[in-house]
DNA sequence: TTAGGTGCAAAACCTTTGCCATCCC
DNA sequence: GGGATGGCAAAGGTTTTGCACCTAA
């Protein structure tokens, strides 16, 4: 069972006050000013057990390690959350979207990336709860 | 100048091979087949390559570092290719595409990740082309 | 009391890089 | 020939983990 201490409380604080999207780097800088001994290995323990908790979000696309694909047009992925299996998708690639964006942010927008997440054919179940 | 190695040649003839979305790891494998004394830092130095040129794609969200938010709703975000920089979007999320996707893949869409990518307003100039 | 958490350091892991020999162009 | 590339191994950067000592419940 989760348990309540000042670090984990802390590092839940930066992260609630900032705007950015920090790393663990950043947050253990943050952090230090409040706990100066606290190390690394609690941030990143720390960060872990709310991701997985659900507390907080981590982004990222397909966990750690990058993977590549020859198709060189954009087009959107799935990746099966309990397998890892990472595969194509075919719904067509919806460019309005980053005209919005762009006309709404006022920012360049190039392009985006999109990955849906869910169990593939081969693993049936229920979804991972992260909990 | 790009030169023409039957190394080059062969990790992107597995990558054109496959359908799966291989890791540097998989794919030094089974180039091995073919080029049983390649290095890893070959494969690795060579996806870069041609990632860089555009000629093949990699599967990553915000680089190699996680990124955390403490916002647990899901929400897209557009990140910057110059600096860095992530931040929310406030486009509303199109649930309706994990229902299309699953009835056309079969698969359970748990939900879907975007990222928009450009340059942000601190970052005038034209878009990195990668090559 | 005790299972979970902390700090510290080492390990694990993925990826990049330096060096020198080799190979395209 | 000369610069780009390869093989090898070492380094780099991020994240995880083992361990002994705490601490919240």
């Amino acid at each position: 069972m989760q348990r309540d201490t000042k670090q984990k409380r802390a590092i839940l604080k930066v992260l609630t006050g900032t705007r950015s999207h920090p790393t663990a780097e950043w947050i253990y800088n943050e952090v230090r000013n409040e706990i100066p001994n606290i190390s690394l290995g609690t941030v990143y323990r720390n960060l872990r057990l709310m991701a997985d908790a659900g507390d907080i979000l981590e982004l990222d696309m397909c966990g750690a390690v990058s993977r590549f694909d020859a198709r060189r047009d954009n087009h959107y992925h799935f990746r099966c959350e309990r397998c890892g299996e990472v595969c194509d998708v075919d719904e067509p690639v919806h460019q309005e979207l980053d005209e919005k964006v762009a006309k709404v942010t006022g920012f360049t927008v190039s392009y985006h990336k999109l990955v849906f997440v869910g169990l593939c054919r081969e693993c049936p179940g229920t979804p991972i709860s992260k909990s």
